[in-house]
DNA sequence: TTGTAGGCGTTATCAC
DNA sequence: GTGATAACGCCTACAA
């Protein structure tokens, strides 16, 4: 009188395999071995078979824990997770939102966050937002779909009314590099303003009077700051700011930046006040900088500073080798994880936002400026 | 007489609300609502709600239709995909294993990867192997737990014995950039020889002689490759090859390819028969080459030329910019997501290996030797 | 220590 | 057109 229920299920079973497999080319319909299997193999119930492989702490008889451990092995058995996240509705993967994995500095920060993810035996669904709000909202809607409990987002909108819904109902989030008004998000942010005003400083502080300013459309929150900081610090020394803003729209083909640093440069050079130092808005930016100049014939350091922002890996490799301000793109991404995951496994968080601090990276790209 | 088993699930899930939910800190224990609870307000059967919002063909009257889209709307309905899954066992998750994200070449090849897999509604789970074999073993046992159906991989091991296996259980497998020997992997390969013997063809025929190449450990056959090509352009010619191998073991902390660079040309310039072109294993590399011979005095192109290979973005920043071969990864990640998802979705395709074919990319950094 | 049975949210196969 | 119902693979009270 045992298991007539289950008796059905495993009869049917042997028979519903491969019906259709050959007609239809490579599509091989193999049901894959599950719990039921072992179990009518190793003569014992479902229940005890997932006991032993679910790692339960539920008490099996050894010689039963052995047999089904063996089978398993044997058959190459491999667990369903999609039954059990269903059941428990738990979920191991994670996803990240980013601008754009080209840009070196999310590559970083995207593994710094798949490392730690890892550890916690993780995994990590990668979207490229593309600075697309309305890309963002898709992805941020069929993660949800797909029951993903735990996200990182270096947003482009500000807009919190979806995720907002999400948290509610689950979702944890840490925001990147980007404030999110909302509570409930973990704010990882990084002090732009600050790290601005320190890189002006620096050139102010290396003898620099006319010190400009070269950055990329000032729409991202981010970039904002990093030029007020830039001209707090002119302020406060009664130097005048020079901005000049990239016009073009945001591309990703990986120079657009490049290409930026070298337009705004040459704007520059026409000045009749010509600089004597110039800041950018990021280390690609700066490179294009330097490489107008090269080309204009104007050395670095010595007839012109050039700083940059982030201390990618690249900009030890330039000649000479560029002063920036350290954004901490590997320690924000492991960091973000730890926290996400920290409180996907229910440790209790308090609410608050941590603010990365910049850092001075001194190369050789800035000099005191000729008399 | 309708539906008693039903009723009992619902009247349980008006009161199985938040039992636990405040003692234990930001744990909302929200049960999302289900095509169950849309069925009931909308006063029809779940099987009715589930044709209608699964965009099923089957017939539903308009205005039941009508008053499940509205309800599903305004209650912000999020279908649970794991349940769908498990049922129909498909699974819009794609996976992809590659070295490592802060690579630029694997970052492209990831960028091109994920832009079609979006543009087909499929996601992709990014896994970073480090090199590490056991790394990768794990990672496909554990996408496979998850009951992904698509792989695109670029190995480090040639054991496929793992991969083999999961095949056989309905694995879609492109391999990228690494041949896996194995039936049933779709191969996109590049000619890697070829492009060693096109960069050392074009160095011969700038008017080179004595020309060096200098390349990360030789243990990726890519790598060889690479090397063999350059050897065969300059047996050919009756030249007689000059290879520095890199002896340190490969760390992913981005620069690790620019000091071997610089290691590998200082060690150049200190034979009694100095080259006059070097030939890098890769971009990174080359950047490096230069970096050193710019600190030792030598100038490229004028005293000594150099090329890379791949042509990150980065080639065009250098001074001079640098020729190389182009290894099309953008368009290979594109091209291997394309030939997956149009397997996954049932269209027949022919076994066949793919060899992209590279590209000589002349830019500054050759010239004639001196004479 | 073991087994039974029900349910996680969805789809698919039947009847009606 | 519609609804009841049985899966999908797993976990977990509860009973034995």
């Amino acid at each position: 009188m045992q298991g007539s229920k289950i008796d059905e299920r495993d009869k049917k079973r042997e028979f519903s395999f491969c019906q259709k497999s050959i007609a239809e080319g490579a599509c091989p319909v193999n049901k894959s071995l599950t719990i039921h299997d072992i179990a009518k193999m190793a003569g014992v119930s479902s229940a005890t078979v997932s006991r032993v492989l679910s790692n339960s702490t539920y008490p099996v008889s050894a010689a039963n824990r052995e047999k089904i451990v063996r089978i398993a092995k044997e058959t190459n058995y491999v667990p369903n997770l999609l039954g059990k996240q269903l059941k428990t509705n738990t979920n191991m993967t994670l996803a990240a939102i980013i601008p754009s994995i080209t840009n070196p500095f999310y590559s970083s920060v995207v593994l710094g966050i798949e490392e730690i993810a890892r550890e916690n035996r993780y995994q990590v669904l990668l979207c490229n937002s593309l600075q697309d709000a309305r890309l963002e909202d898709e992805y941020v809607k069929s993660i949800f779909e797909k029951q993903v409990k735990g996200l990182i987002i270096s947003s482009i909108s500000a807009d919190t009314k979806l995720l907002k819904r999400y948290i509610a109902k689950g979702l944890h989030v840490v925001a990147l590099d980007q404030k999110l008004e909302e509570d409930g998000i973990l704010q990882i942010e990084f002090d732009y303003r600050k790290g601005g005003y320190l890189a002006a400083a620096h050139l102010i502080a290396s003898g620099h009077r006319r010190i400009a300013y070269v950055t990329s459309p000032l729409d991202r929150p981010s970039r904002r700051s990093i030029c007020r900081g830039y001209e707090d610090a002119l302020r406060e020394h009664g130097l005048a700011p020079t901005i000049q803003v990239a016009e073009s729209e945001e591309i990703y083909d990986g120079v657009y930046e490049f290409d930026n640093g070298k337009r705004l440069t040459r704007r520059l050079l026409e000045l009749s006040d010509r600089p004597t130092a110039i800041l950018a808005c990021n280390d690609m930016t700066a490179v294009g900088v330097m490489n107008e100049l090269m080309a204009a014939g104007v050395q670095v350091p010595r007839e012109m500073s050039v700083m940059g922002f982030d201390d990618i890996a690249f900009s030890r490799m330039t000649v000479p080798p560029l002063t920036t301000v350290k954004q901490p793109d590997y320690e924000m991404g492991r960091l973000a994880c730890q926290f996400l995951t920290d409180r996907l496994s229910g440790k209790p968080m308090p609410q608050m936002e941590i603010m990365l601090q910049p850092k001075l990276v001194v190369r050789e790209s800035v000099a005191a400026p000729l008399v």
